[in-house]
DNA sequence: TTGTACGCGTTATCAC
DNA sequence: GTGATAACGCGTACAA
């Protein structure tokens, strides 16, 4: 049960005075070669290292960021979680996370929190649903306002000018329909969330797009909008039922499965009669039976780019306010859910 | 890009001491009705809110936990890392998440870094697998002697003594095979890992032990021990080619999967032919075509429990050394793998 | 070459 | 009822 040793202690166990010890650890050229290999020796021995938070008390800044998600249980923020942690750690940083479960409260809470503490020095987030409702973004302005960098991820707003990074959600989408359609199909469902999550928004919009450049026209009876995953079921089961198409693009792995597993009970046949491509390549696609084709979003990449971009501006004292927005590609990973001809 | 407030500024705004200040903002007594108010009018305009750091340096005590795990693009340490946010965020504390990508040396460096820097003041652990090989755990018992609360959840080692919280391992296996045989299987299949991960080990015990209880032999052929996920694939497809089997056990969500789907690939019907069940419960088995039943491993109440357990830990001042093991039980979510007769 | 003193922000004790 | 002081652990400018 020892206790964790200071350079109190060890000053005293050496007789020596504290600035004393704290300049030979740091290898100062003003103390003597042989106290500082003494001191050096000792310090070793009794693994000696900086308490963090005296450090922290000092420098006004803890080495802690906060990486908020909606989710946790979406292999795409676990991915995000993965890459903002590996470059955080190199860096000598910590990560703090909190998941807001969609929750506008608990996103405000938690950032008040962190931010007025002095928990962190900055933040990685990516918006809840219900903020993309309410359209209220006092909460990372007034961070902001306080000095602290905020780099906004993969659910962005405009009304917020900080750094971001995104993914081409747009072209992903459009990349995605065109691939169906150069494969043959005509008739492409859509399965999205409502408009005001923006990422949603941008992949319909990448979706019309395709659809309007080879000459196809929109359907909207082909579209459907799931507010809620609990619901996604019924609302996928009613398309399934009620019309005919050739392709499905499911706006992240859980539509595409259910899309794949409805019409698999309908009696289609995948992809022969039926393409499907799902946002998002986690594990849901790549082990499906077809294996789904994927439009990645390359998570990894926007937690690393978002973490170094954070850091980055964590310790340039220069207070440059060029905010800047890296847009990660994405890119299409071929399956057998659209292996055709 | 207004600077936090202290209690210094808000001192000499209004012209009274440090101390009035501080005690005021903590309703002491001591302090007059009218100074009180003014005090705490000033500092709720200014949102003032205390610098955790200077309070930390004082308590010798973060409100930070550190968790520690293998992977995070597992659902099931997902759901564990949800359960310990959730807990920790009630009760006042933060989470640290450090994933140790299945390597010692990082789960040491990490676990030294976060103990002798004072950054958290605890610790909840899932063994990585090297560290599981190697046998080696001086890094959780330095971090025991010094003084800090230690709960190790999932893989866990006997050569430790802490508080813990697992799952019934052997008992869920024994459960789902009893399952898959009061279903009419005889010939079981395993697909397990290496014996020196805890949970692969005791699971295998349960395969066994049920089998036996229902007068079964265990055919060594019928048991697939996969070192890497890598390969996988080419030790369940020479299962599938070289064996005849009506059931399969899958220690991850993974193997179940990848075992289905090679199976339907060499034209077996699930569950008809072929029953499976999987460890667990995961989007992969819950969106499988068709679905897989699972040994749900209640990922998110070990972490809870985790949470719960270290937290009390570090809130009684009592040095009571009675360690505790909470074993969480684990259920059999059935579903149309096993959906026979 | 080494030591003293101060400050980071807070709280608790004690003096007035 | 209010204020001064010490302490938490460290780093650094300055004094010796």
């Amino acid at each position: 049960m020892k206790r964790k040793i200071t350079l109190k202690d060890i000053a005293k166990e050496l007789d020596v005075s504290i600035s004393t010890v704290s300049k030979s650890l740091k290898n100062n050229p003003e103390i003597g070669e042989d106290t500082r290999q003494k001191v050096q020796a000792f310090a070793k021995l009794y693994n000696y290292k900086p308490n963090n938070i005296a450090v922290s008390l000092l420098n006004q800044r803890t080495k802690h960021i906060a990486l908020i998600i909606p989710e946790i249980t979406h292999d795409f923020f676990t991915t995000v979680l993965k890459g903002v942690e590996e470059v955080a750690h190199q860096r000598g940083y910590n990560v703090l996370v909190c998941v807001s479960n969609e929750s506008f409260e608990k996103e405000v809470l938690s950032m008040e929190m962190f931010a007025q503490g002095g928990i962190v020095d900055g933040f990685i987030i990516s918006l809840s649903k219900e903020t993309q409702l309410k359209d209220d973004y006092k909460h990372l302005v007034e961070v902001e306002n306080q000095g602290m960098p905020l780099v906004m991820i993969d659910r962005v707003t405009d009304k917020v000018i900080s750094d971001k990074v995104i993914v081409d959600d747009m072209r992903g989408a459009y990349t995605a329909v065109s691939h169906l359609v150069e494969k043959g199909c005509r008739r492409i469902a859509l399965i999205t969330t409502q408009d005001h999550i923006s990422v949603g928004y941008l992949r319909k919009e990448g979706y019309k797009k395709a659809l309007a450049d080879h000459d196809l026209a929109v359907a909207d009876a082909l579209i459907v909008t799931v507010d809620h995953v609990d619901e996604a079921e019924d609302k996928i089961r009613q398309l399934v039922t009620n019309e005919t198409f050739d392709a499905v693009l499911g706006v992240n792995e859980i539509f595409a499965v259910i899309a794949m597993k409805l019409l698999q009970e309908a009696g289609k046949r995948i992809p022969d009669e039926v393409a499907i491509i799902g946002f998002s390549d986690g594990k849901l696609l790549k082990y499906a039976t077809p294996s789904i084709t994927a439009v990645d979003q390359h998570g990894v990449e926007i937690g690393k780019a978002a973490a170094g971009m954070l850091i980055e501006r964590l310790e340039s004292d220069v207070t440059e306010e060029n905010f800047r927005t890296t847009v990660i590609t994405t890119s299409l990973v071929e399956r057998d859910s659209t292996n055709l001809n």
